[in-house]
RNA sequence: CGAGGAGUAGCGCAGUUUGGUAGCGCGCUUGGUUCGGGACCAAGAGGUCGUGGGUUCAAAUCCCGUCUCCUCGACCA
């Protein structure tokens, strides 16, 4: 099969990035999907990538002091309705189990959207004393929200997901750990996923739905548009009084504590995906990368090749790399080919004239070049290659984001943003200013910049209250 | 939920207009030759045509229902 062939089987980034998104997703075995509609089957590769998001976060959140529990999946229908605002904006998409059993239930079950009700519950009999206080706990857990378009990784009717949720006996304590972890997502994207992203609070509009405050983490896509990768959320007491969540303070008064939310999802995988790829594929970044160096060896029945292969692959291994030796009966191009798709950041060629000379031949995945590295230097040069990599991602998506953003002071400008960027603009605080930005540019209030430059709204002209990035969104 | 498109072998498709024995390429299996950017030869295996009903002597093909996926809009981690 001819080269150019085999690259119409990915549609082109730039003329059908959606496309593009769902040929990548499926080619390279990160999902497959399930019978029923906006279900997705997280196959090992993709997995893999996930594990590896875990186990960074996680490592993260118990040296912020943060403990692991479990919540139950069901919860009662009831609780659903204690918090207003909180019903009003997850009714619509959740799952109710009515039969179980073998007959009707008294009380229907929703599945979980989101855990704050049954959190609250649970933290309600457990929060006595300020003593008891703060209460810091996470779960890693699947959750569903019946949406009506679901794409894999980026909208699924179940997805999966950590969920922090921390009581405090201050609402300055709350608002704190609600900026804390929302910093620790940003370095979180920064250093694993090699993502920049944009943070700040959102707009009224746009916040959780139960929440006094929301900020969020945003990253730009390949295409311009804005994915909403990380959520934070400060309730006030709105739900310490729905679940009843009440201390003795150390005057002997009786309080409601304040409590905050934070979490990410599988869409990560997605947003590291629509950041990072390009034509041939994924990019994955080093650090949850699930395969980080592919051998392929040349010429492989000549003696010594596949032995000289396996001596690397050992030597690597010992040096902490995630390395697959693939020895199939593929064809080398075959293989160059199917692992760029795949989007392993390090590719080692080794083959009789390697061997000869004491040379590997190395591809970098981001830069699609070719160089040359002492095969004695292995242990050293891989790594180092490997950090090398994760850095220039990190800084070739910055830069795109960078030459992406434009400050703009109409509409019209606004609208020609929008159209492959972010956009920074001025904005008086009025809803309807925003509605009049979305309805004109289909672009929505991202997140308000804390660095507020802008001094007119850019819809009404009065005074700006907050400068807003606003974008297109999935 | 609105508008458009699709579902036939693991993947990509033809066949549907005009009903009549299920087809092609890639992949897969076996043997052999190959190997520095998707190699080649030979022999094989593999499909109740998404699904349920209907029309008919006969349905992948016509009719009705239903499920799923894709693209674009309205709502969202």
């Amino acid at each position: 099969m001819a080269k150019n062939e085999f690259v119409k089987e990915i549609a082109d980034i730039e003329e059908n990035f959606p496309q593009w998104y769902t040929d990548v997703v499926v080619k390279t075995k990160l999902v497959d999907y399930g019978p029923v509609k906006g279900t997705m089957v997280i196959r090992p590769y993709g997995y893999a990538i996930w594990e590896h998001i875990q186990r960074e976060l996680d490592r993260r959140f118990k040296e912020a002091g943060v403990e692991n529990a479990y919540f139950p999946l069901l919860i009662p229908m009831s609780f659903m309705t204690k918090e207003a605002e909180h019903v009003e904006g997850f009714a619509p998409e959740v799952a109710v189990v009515t039969h179980a059993g073998g007959g009707k239930l008294e009380e229907p079950l929703v599945v979980r959207p989101t855990s704050e009700t049954i959190i609250g519950h649970m933290y309600g009999k457990w929060v006595e004393s300020w003593r008891d206080l703060p209460l810091r706990e996470n779960q890693w857990c699947n959750v569903m929200r019946w949406e009506k378009t679901t794409r894999p990784f980026l909208r699924t009717s179940e997805f999966l997901w950590q969920e922090g949720h921390s009581v405090f006996a201050s609402a300055e304590e709350a608002e704190e750990e609600t900026l804390n972890m929302l910093a620790l997502y940003r370095e979180f994207a920064k250093t694993v996923l090699c993502m920049p992203v944009l943070t700040g609070r959102k707009t009224e509009k746009e916040k959780f739905a139960g929440a006094v405050a929301t900020y969020g983490m945003e990253a730009m896509m390949h295409d311009g548009k804005s994915l909403q990768s990380g959520t934070t959320h400060y309730m006030g007491q709105n739900f310490a009084k729905a679940f009843g969540v009440q201390f003795t303070d150390k005057d002997g008064t009786l309080k409601y504590g304040y409590t905050m939310s934070y979490g990410v999802s599988t869409r990560l995988i997605g947003a590291l995906i629509m950041t990072h790829g390009d034509q041939r594929g994924l990019v994955l970044p080093p650090p949850v990368a699930p395969v980080q160096v592919v051998i392929v060896p040349i010429a492989a029945k000549k003696e010594g090749v596949l032995e000289a292969c396996n001596a690397l692959k050992g030597r690597l291994q010992n040096a902490g790399v995630r390395v697959t030796l693939d020895d199939s009966d593929n064809s080398p191009g075959w293989k160059f080919n199917e692992w760029e798709m795949k989007g392993v950041p390090l590719r080692i060629e080794l083959g009789p004239r390697d061997i000869e000379a004491g040379k590997l031949t190395v591809f970098r995945r981001d830069t699609c070049e070719k160089s040359e590295e002492l095969l004695s230097d292995a242990e050293t040069a891989v790594p180092n290659l490997l950090s090398q990599i994760g850095e220039n991602l990190y800084a070739k998506a910055e830069k795109r984001m960078q030459e992406r953003i434009r400050t703009v002071k109409s509409l019209e400008e606004l609208l020609a943003g929008v159209e492959g960027g972010f956009v920074r603009a001025g904005w008086c605080g009025e809803r309807a200013c925003e509605d009049r930005v979305k309805e004109f540019a289909q672009a929505t209030a991202r997140v308000m910049d804390e660095t507020h430059t802008e001094s007119v709204c850019i819809c009404c002209g009065k005074p700006a209250k907050h400068t807003v990035f606003f974008a297109r969104a999935y």
